[in-house]
DNA sequence: TAGTGGTCTAGACCACCAG
DNA sequence: TGGTGGTCTAGACCACTAT
């Protein structure tokens, strides 16, 4: 949830004048990535050997491999065993997005949550979710229409099926009063999530939903859930016009 | 790049009989995740100190705490000094999104990849694009527009506005044998990159160039890049329609 | 103020793989 | 086959914060 390396403290050691390197493992990736920026560390060259740097900077060896972990991570560098670490060609930190709950977006921007369901019941099951949720046989499978609001302004439209298969509580619970994301994450544990993103056109339902014109260009959010092998809930959320998700810098 | 969790290797020490627990951080990273999964570890609730973790574990508290920490990172726990390790009551791992080069993604699907440029010079540079730029004064801009393919298939449109000011050597670049992207990265070191992702309608140009009706929606990518506190380039990448962009599992 | 997580050290063994 | 990164241990100090 937190960057550890975002807290970079616990001093190291001594001082008095002996190490003139820098202290603790974020300084030194700190380094490293300036090293890297300069092209101090070319670009493609293979760079001192983690005891060599541990030397050079008068830390140990585990500390030197925490920081350079992290510039890997972050995709400054590559390393394998044997070859060497070396500086990424292409350093590109691939941009990362995140999906926050509906909910949190909103209150996150300072403005009121509201939830409103729109229809609740049992469906027929369209070719393509279904073979999303990979059903076989005729499992009872709820489907869930919603508005998110911020403010009074529309937010997003949800359509959602649950796999009673799989969550046959779901059923009963009265969806007027809890938002199927936040029913699902408290009571259905989930071992795997696929999420894809698209651009779509606002259908007849959608449209009216966010009030905008049918044939909008929208920005939609496909999810899938899964608990091991049985598939939990496949939900399309489609964001008003206008939406943006941005990366985490 | 690569994560190293997925590659759980050394097995610890001893065996002969006496630790039962899990070896290696990354197994009792499991051990942890199945606890939480299985709710013996319930939500909201703190979970046992590192200390008495790794004593249970017949482990060493270093071990314990990287494991913990990955837990922490995938969002499944929280953790505060003192105040302990919890549950998190929302075990949302925060879906990811990695964008790619565009040549990498076409070429990872087996198609080939081919760049071509319509046009590259001077332009006026229209009001959002110079305030994402930052500009002041009148920096000399380059605006350059390509297509990009896959096989036969047009798969991107691209609009970028690279700043002179920061990039003087871009002036003199053909770009009709320089794709702006790979010549970018491998030759301006950059510090940030804030990227955003919406949906959009297809304008004259992009419309033209993917070979889709006007109107059509169609996911953009918006990417600034900085060197230091000076902008490098803007670019909007605008996908073809039914594009679509997945998280990484 | 005490207990917890964050970090560091020094030494060690092992898996991997380029030469 | 040797060198490099990946990991483990045992002990230690420190920063933070709930009580």
């Amino acid at each position: 949830m937190i960057d550890p390396s975002a807290r970079p403290e616990g001093d190291a050691v001594d001082a008095e004048d002996a190490a003139p390197g820098p202290k603790g493992w974020a300084a030194i990736a700190e380094e490293g990535r300036r090293r890297i920026l300069n092209h101090e560390w070319m670009p493609g060259a293979t760079i001192p050997s983690e005891e060599a740097l541990a030397r050079e900077w008068g830390t140990s060896r585990v500390t030197v491999n925490r920081a350079l972990r992290k510039l890997a991570e972050e995709g400054l560098l590559d390393r394998r065993r044997r070859a060497g670490t070396r500086v990424n060609e292409r350093p590109l930190r691939p941009a990362s997005f995140e999906i926050p709950l509906v909910r949190e977006e909103v209150e996150r921007s300072g403005r009121r949550y509201r939830y409103e369901l729109v229809e609740a019941g049992g469906h027929a099951v369209p070719e393509p979710v279904r073979s999303r949720l990979m059903l076989r046989g005729r499992p009872r499978v709820l489907r869930i229409l919603a508005r998110h609001f911020a403010g009074r302004t529309p937010f997003a439209w949800e359509e959602r099926w649950i796999n009673g298969g799989t969550v046959p509580e779901a059923l009963a619970v009265d969806w007027r009063r809890h938002s199927p994301n936040e029913w699902l994450l408290a009571n259905v544990p989930y071992t795997r999530v696929d999420v894809a993103l698209c651009a779509s056109e606002a259908g007849p339902m959608s449209s009216r939903a966010l009030g905008c014109e049918e044939g909008s260009a929208v920005l939609m959010l496909e999810r899938t859930t899964w608990r091991a092998q049985w598939s939990v809930t496949h939900v399309n959320f489609v964001y008003a016009p206008g939406y943006r998700i941005w990366s985490l810098t």
